[in-house]
DNA sequence: CGAATAGTGTCTTTTAGACACTATCGG
DNA sequence: CCGATAGTGTCTAAAAGACACTATTCG
């Protein structure tokens, strides 16, 4: 493919971008939004944040916002800024769902959001929230009119966690460091919203290294239960076959 | 939850929005790119644009651009404007991959691409091309330096196809209406670059009913084979298990 | 010991891979 | 009938589900 590129330039690209001015251009507004997901009182939780500036002010909405130019390297940065500034928790996973532009979403004009999902850690959420930051139980969201078309990204990233927790062992990063395997299954449990048969989850866990046994026990119970943690196999490691959905 | 949102507004929201100027704002570019793909030559290829104005003039280039607020009501239509402007054929697939953002990708400076991965179905290929649009064999895209990062978004968009292909039936859609089992296997060990079983590929594709037999017959080699269509099953079935990766 | 929770043994089911085999067609 | 391509029969292997079973601990 021997391609180079042609000869014979009027200008310089060097002077065609020091004259570049996207203020003359009529551009989307594009930002980023969370959905940040964790376990409370057994069931699947996400942050919200009730806005406190227009447009939609006063309704709860996914933590987000523009990207600064100047702060952010990358989009994965804005996420993580936004993140800090908002609620001042640390995440234990973080990965982009997909992005959603229309004319219609937000009433500023044409806008573009990049969503991403997040998981904390439970053991993380003794810190307290920022102002104006609520959990809020994901199965009672759709009963809530969210800003803008929150409630269809709040959707689409269960629907992506839905979906990793068939493929993964993901919902492990929802756990402290150390935890029994039935703690893990109720996790996973929580999030298909069904029963798992036990002996298939613990196989399934054991047989393909994403946990490996502590000598530690823990009692919750009436038994002790082994503790495990993650061999911190690779974030894209897919089991075999899926969970039967 | 009894959530409503609190009042005591300074402003009303229809003045917030009336005021509202996107161009005070340092905002970044926002564009779609596409990676298409069609069966060309027994290749996977890739279709690449040479580009005409800077930045990047003379360059290859995914076929992609601004988004164009008053001609395109989302995203899709945003895709679909740059295919048709640059290109002119009709898709038989298309699918939004990720979005990539940064503040160093495109000289213009802070920019996020939107890309979407788009298959064409080979009947389609005879068409001829807008000017200065060239399909490369992927396998040897990775030779040549393309504009921006896009050496980096056809990689993602490649992989994305693979991976769809050890779950889905999705490469029939670079297939016409009707095609032998046989085309069927071969697109498929173009895509994966290598070999796979006769009597697992059939069965698969027979039991899970995403193809269906015609009565009609076609004879390219030695002996007639029969040729089946779609079951035009939905866009999101998975195969109970994935091909061996 | 009984209740409850943790954890196992082992059979069946599903679907992929291996590979030898049969079928059909043109020359 | 030979060679080539299309297509099948059938065994094995891997991993999930079903479900009865055993193990440990507290009171």
């Amino acid at each position: 493919m021997g391609y180079k590129p042609k000869g014979s330039m009027q200008q310089t690209e060097k002077q065609f971008i020091e004259n570049y001015d996207i203020h003359q251009y009529d551009v989307p507004l594009t930002m980023v939004d969370m959905a940040i997901f964790s376990i409370i009182d057994n069931k699947l939780n996400v942050l919200l944040v009730e806005r406190n500036i227009f447009p939609e002010k006063g309704k709860l909405a996914l933590p987000g916002g523009f990207i600064d130019k100047n702060k952010d390297s990358d989009l994965e940065a804005t996420a993580l800024r936004k993140l800090k500034q908002k609620t001042g928790v640390k995440l234990s996973y973080l990965e982009q769902v997909e992005s959603v532009g229309n004319a219609t979403r937000d009433p500023r004009g044409w806008s573009v959001t990049i969503l991403y999902f997040a998981l904390i850690d439970s053991a993380k959420l003794n810190k307290k929230l920022m102002s104006r930051s609520y959990w809020h139980p994901v199965d009672e969201v759709k009963h809530i009119a969210l800003a803008f078309d929150h409630n269809l990204l709040v959707q689409k990233a269960v629907a992506r966690l839905r979906s990793k927790t068939l493929y993964t062992a993901l919902p492990m990063a929802l756990l402290p460091e150390k935890f029994t395997l039935t703690e893990l299954q109720t996790i996973f449990e929580i999030i298909l919203s069904r029963k798992l048969p036990v002996k298939s989850f613990r196989r399934r866990m054991m047989d393909a290294g994403v946990v490996e046994a502590t000598n530690e026990s823990k009692i919750s119970g009436k038994r002790k239960a082994r503790l495990y943690k993650s061999t911190g196999i690779k974030k894209d490691f897919y089991f075999p076959r899926p969970l039967q959905a």
